[in-house]
DNA sequence: TCAACTATACAAGAATTGTTGAAATATACA
DNA sequence: TGTATATTTCAACAATTCTTGTATAGTTGA
C-alpha cells in the first residue's frame, strides 16, 4: 500500500459524517446502500453526503455500482484490513514478539499475520 | 469507543507527517523514541514535530514518558484494535454471514470472526 | 417527448489546519 | 550559579476543508 492511499483512507474517516456513513455502509454489508439512503439514515442534504461520498470513493473506502438512476454504496472492508497491516507491517520487523504478542491478541490467536492480499477496486 | 475518539485518531493518521511518525514508532515498538530523534530520523523542525505528536497524543494514538529532559513517545497499538473493532462492531449483527465471509478472507481463516474484544486504554 | 426524480458538479463564504520563527520552560552538568 | 540542551508554547500567515445554495446531467415511465 502506498502512503498516499493510507492517508486517504484516514481523511476520509476523519469526518464524523464520513465515519457515519462507513459505519453505515459496513452495517448494511453486501447489501449496501443507495445515495439517497444515506442521506435520509443521516439527515443529510443529499448534496453534502454526495460530497463525502466521492472523497471516499476516491480513497477507495467505499465502491458504486450504478443502478438504473440509483447509485449503490458498499463498504470497503478488506481494504481496511489492509491498512491496519500497513500500520504494523514493519513492526515486526525489529522486533517479532512484541508485534505477535499485541497484534494476535484480538484477531488471530496463532496466525502470525500472513501479509495481506493486496485488493483491486474499480476506482 | 466513542465516535470522537475515533475520528481523533482517524485525523491524526491523516497527515502524511504524522503517518510517518506513527509508523516509525510502531516500528520501535516497546523501545520507543524520544522527540528529537524523531525530528532528526525524518528530517523535521522540532516546533513541527511536536506539534503533531501533541495531537497524537491528545488522541491516544502514541504516549508519552519523560526521561530527564527527554520526552519518549511510544505508539498505542492496542488502541489501533479497538479501533477496528469499532469500525466493523455493528456489522456482524446485521449479517453475520457475510462480515465472516470478508473478514476471514484476508485475517482469520478458519475462525468464525468472535466479537472483538474490547481494549481498555488509559486515554 | 415531457415531467419527475436521483445524483453530481460548481461556486462562495466561513472555519479549520499546517508551517515557520521566536520565545519560554525545564533538565543536565560543570 | 551559569550555560547548554531538549522540548514545548505562542503568534501569524498560507493553505486547505466544510457547508450551503444553485445549476446541471442522467434515468424513468407515461
Amino acid at each position: 500500500m502506498e502512503k498516499q492511499t493510507a492517508t486517504q483512507v484516514f481523511e476520509s474517516l476523519s469526518s464524523g459524517i464520513r465515519l457515519d456513513i462507513y459505519r453505515l455502509l459496513v452495517k448494511r454489508g453486501l447489501e449496501g446502500m443507495v445515495a439517497g439512503q444515506i442521506a435520509s439514515a443521516l439527515d443529510l442534504p443529499p448534496n453534502n453526503v454526495s460530497f463525502h461520498l466521492k472523497g471516499m470513493t476516491h480513497a477507495g473506502l467505499v465502491s458504486v455500482a450504478q443502478e438504473g438512476r440509483y447509485q449503490r454504496y458498499h463498504a470497503n472492508l478488506p481494504l481496511m484490513l489492509e491498512l491496519i497491516a500497513y500500520l504494523t507491517e514493519e513492526c515486526c520487523a525489529g522486533h517479532p514478539e512484541q508485534c505477535a504478542e499485541i497484534r494476535t491478541d484480538s484477531c488471530c490467536p496463532e496466525a502470525v499475520l500472513p501479509p495481506l492480499p493486496k485488493i483491486e477496486t474499480e476506482s
